[in-house]
DNA sequence: TGCAAAGTGGGGAGAAGTGGGGGAAAGTGT
DNA sequence: ACACTTTCCCCCACTTCTCCCCACTTTGCA
């Protein structure tokens, strides 16, 4: 998944998803917290490996991952693409009315526009792009 | 199972199970005590994997388990999706009016809407999350 | 410039959550 | 054995919210 997508969050707390990322998404998958105060969208399917990892770890393990599964949702895209964003999230991510969506190789994150332009300076710079090259190996 | 939802508990101890949950948790499940005062719900399947493997167990570390198996409840949802908690398991738990049910992958935890308030705060830091995170390698 | 796809907004039917009444069943005491 | 209380379960009523549908606007492409 790619790209950076503006989107408005409606009246009634729902969210167009970009018709781009739709086919990759399906139509019914999971968005939850993440870090830097944004959501994450997985796909079913990863959805499913994520939690049969947890499901696999000695119950004590499995409580540290329980803000991830309290949070999540469930989401379902109607028939105009869009889905319906829990309150309890909406708030997490300070989501209110613009919304920028972007593709994240296998998820998609949620982030409020005006968070995202921060975040996007940070990330955006010559020095930063370097450095991820660097990690990559690439 | 996924998600936060915050319901009541009536004057006759009846609680209401969210919708989202019933169809995964059965019309037959299992409450028991937790950690952090805190109740858990598991489908009738899941219990029965619990209770065999409580089984294989050699006598003496099955005695350790008794507490488990004497506060738990076997609930029935009623006509309108609600369960009758047993006294000893609210008071255990602190449940007055307020309970927040959330689900946590293989089975759902009954919260007193106030100390979940408080736990959550503990769980979100930005430092627990990214170590959650770090540690699914998601 | 026209058509199709994508995004946005709102109304209404139906489901979900909540509260309470009444009757059956079980327990208690005389 | 009988009355009485308590608990539990089924049913009905009301409110709230979710989801589905329809309609309008905007964008992209030919």
């Amino acid at each position: 998944m790619t790209g950076e997508y503006e989107h408005t969050l409606d009246a009634k707390g729902r969210l167009a998803i970009p018709a781009r990322l739709r086919d990759e998404l399906g139509s019914v998958f999971y968005v939850t917290l993440s870090m830097d105060r944004c959501l994450s969208a997985y796909s079913a399917e990863s959805w499913k490996n994520f939690s049969d990892k947890v499901d696999a770890m000695p119950f004590v393990k499995q409580r540290k991952m329980r803000p991830l599964f309290a949070f999540a949702a469930r989401c379902e895209v109607d028939g105009q693409g869009r889905i319906l964003l829990p309150q309890n999230l909406r708030e997490y991510a300070g989501l209110e009315k613009n919304v920028t969506v972007i593709g994240c190789s296998n998820h998609a994150e949620l982030w409020d526009s005006a968070k995202w332009a921060e975040q996007q300076v940070i990330e955006m710079t010559p020095e930063n792009i370097a450095a991820v090259m660097e990690e990559l190996e690439f």
